[in-house]
DNA sequence: GGAAACTGTTAGCACAGCTAATCATAGGCG
DNA sequence: CGCCTATGATTAGCTGTGCTAACAGTTTCC
């Protein structure tokens, strides 16, 4: 069980860094790299919110979401503006653009992975399925 | 099915970004960041090779990997020699103290692992096994 | 022997992540 | 009321990853 415990951790972590280069790579297409499609992603599903919001649910440092909320400004995907009730934070919203571009973007990591998932069985499928839900859990 | 498929890729893409976000905390406390623990993995496990093939190994571009060389050279973890046969080729192969700092990564990563997937039942955590067994296969 | 192909490195760019420092606003407390 | 601390966000500056383009040294093959 410890064994198993130690081969699984290591090969759960070379499996995200390699699902990761993969990915990125369509998600290059979009002009978005994975991090601002990620928040996008936040803000299209979870409503507009504020920064801290955004930064603690992609689990990174506020600088760090800042920057990658300037870069989703310049492209026009999302609009940032001062929150009602307390002029220190900001409420970040997707535009409608936001939300196309989103939907662009998750097409094409579905298009990068549908001819590998296409070759696995429906039980291959659904035990992958199961897996992502489970490791969701382990993660967040 | 197809809506499954978009909804697994999107989920598959934000659990890895998360995951990966969590465990690299892990390896700062090696003083190696994932990419580089990751190409010394490969050395460790696969022996000995080329620039181009542990590039290659990693999904990575040459110059890409030949800068994470540089670095686990300045830490004393590879040894650079010339390949024996053609001058052009680089031998890189870990050395006793790279397989030792590769350990205790991953040390480090099971710990952060253990205490969420400990909290899984056995059913769960084999069907978590199972996922990255999958998920190994569409990602290579 | 020389052109073409291959191996690796260097240079220079964009981006993500961090900490430390700063600025403005809120909130609490004497 | 006025100050003092806490909080939200940004800026500056660092490290590191990834890329392409350009280069240098070898090898290969005609």
């Amino acid at each position: 069980m410890e064994e198993d415990l130690r081969e699984m951790a290591t090969r759960l972590h070379a499996a995200a860094i390699h699902l990761l280069r993969t990915l990125r790579r369509e998600d290059d297409g979009s002009g978005l790299s994975a991090p601002r499609l990620s928040a996008l992603s936040v803000l299209v599903f979870g409503g507009p919110m504020s920064l801290a919001d955004l930064a603690a649910a992609e689990q990174v440092r506020p600088p760090t979401m800042s920057r990658i909320v300037d870069a989703l400004l310049d492209a026009g995907l999302v609009t940032r503006q001062p929150a009602p009730g307390d002029r220190r934070s900001v409420r970040i919203e997707a535009t409608t653009e936001g939300r196309a571009v989103m939907e662009t973007g998750r097409e094409r990591r579905v298009r990068a992975l549908r001819e590998r998932v296409g070759r696995l069985s429906g039980s291959e499928r659904r035990a992958l399925a199961r897996g992502v839900e489970i490791l969701e859990r382990v993660v967040r």
